[in-house]
DNA sequence: GTCCAGGAAC
DNA sequence: GTTCCTGGAC
């Protein structure tokens, strides 16, 4: 592209965004100056995430952690039981960890260089560079997914997308201005998501389709190529929904690392492909129980999981350690959806047998 | 039911 | 390169 290409480019984008950006709570702000933690915060529940799910858990987390000295303060399960719901749990435990190095090594301050952003748990590249052109109005490399297709359309570079981050970068540098980068970039994701759509671009009222390879081509469709699709493995196991005589239902919280890290959940037998053993079925303590009716099926990134319930009722609260959850009011702890399931299932069994 | 979008950490 | 989740479109 020439540089009047280029001006037109950043002319079009920003003149589009001026009319048309999305109206989001982390965009609005009382002053002129972005808050860097409210951009933060947004920019780690949108990894993986869509605006739309986001936009409620946004909201109540501001409410409840108005600032990086609030969060730093808090305790790390009662961010991850706000988390619930929303996926990719260790994103919870990051910004908490996170929040503490800002508070301690960076005196409160929020970073505004790249090296002392990537060096924080949770922001990688991307992270970084949103926040600097974001919240600082620095004119940094941001390539999230909706920029890495609008450019692989723009230079119809019909290759896998894999192997293309080095020739995208690159164009991304060379496309972004250095005035009103936060815009700029906010500006082609909003395009991205609306307009330079995966599925079904809106080319006809795209500002900048005058610019595009694919669009003058008729690439659209087949950019970016598609990734071969990966079969996803079965695993199956079996959940213990233990209940006692005052109607409280055992939890534990799972480990640090793995599925669900640091999370409250019902206990289970490992999840595996293979069937299990009879010894690898034993809940210790227990070996009456009843077989629930029904299955729980659920799918993560990488495997569906079926699990079977087996059921204990009336057990005595004291020969088990973890948390007794009133069952009348599991429903207002904060569960992943996996265990949300669980006892939503459970819950309907019992309640048919009345 | 199947397919798909969406970054960091290891 | 693999492991981390969920919800929405179809």
């Amino acid at each position: 592209m020439t540089i009047k290409d280029y001006n037109n480019l950043h002319k079009n984008v920003l003149h589009w965004y001026d009319n048309n950006k999305r109206d989001l709570p982390w965009r609005k702000t009382k002053s002129q100056k972005k808050d860097a933690y409210k951009i933060w915060v947004s920019e780690i529940m949108l990894q993986q995430t869509t605006v739309k799910a986001v936009i409620p858990y946004y909201s109540s987390f501001i409410k409840k952690w108005p600032n990086v000295k609030k969060l730093s303060k808090s305790n790390v399960n009662e961010i991850l039981e706000f988390w619930s719901g929303l996926g990719y749990y260790s994103r919870a435990k990051n910004l908490h960890n996170a929040s503490k190095i800002i508070d301690k090594k960076f005196k409160g301050v929020f970073p505004n260089n790249y090296q002392d952003l990537v060096s924080l748990p949770g922001i990688g590249r991307y992270t970084a560079g949103a926040i600097l052109s974001i919240a600082f109005n620095k004119d940094a490399l941001v390539v999230d997914s909706n920029i890495e297709r609008i450019i692989l359309r723009l230079n119809a570079i019909k290759k896998d997308p894999k192997r293309t981050r080095k020739e995208v970068e690159e164009i991304a540098k060379k496309f972004t201005p250095s005035k009103r980068a936060g815009d700029y970039v906010q500006a082609l994701m909003d395009i991205g998501s609306s307009i330079c759509k995966s599925q079904n671009p809106n080319c006809i009222n795209c500002p900048i389709n005058f610019l595009c390879l694919a669009y003058k081509k008729g690439l659209t469709n087949e950019i970016p190529l598609k990734q071969k699709k990966i079969i996803k493995k079965l695993k199956k196991g079996i959940v213990f929904w233990i209940t006692s005589k005052n109607n409280n239902v055992y939890l534990r919280r799972r480990p640090d690392n793995g599925i669900l890290p640091g999370t409250l959940g019902f206990p289970s037998t490992k999840w595996s492909e293979e069937r299990l053993t009879a010894k690898e079925k034993e809940f210790p303590g227990i070996n009456k129980w009843d077989k629930m009716s029904g299955k729980i099926n659920h799918s993560f990134s990488h495997f569906d999981l079926q699990l079977k319930i087996y059921a204990k009722y009336g057990f005595d609260e004291m020969k088990l350690k973890g948390e007794w959850k009133q069952k009348s009011k599991i429903e207002k702890i904060g569960l992943p959806t996996l265990m949300k399931k669980i006892y939503l299932h459970a819950l309907s069994v019992e309640k048919s047998k009345i």
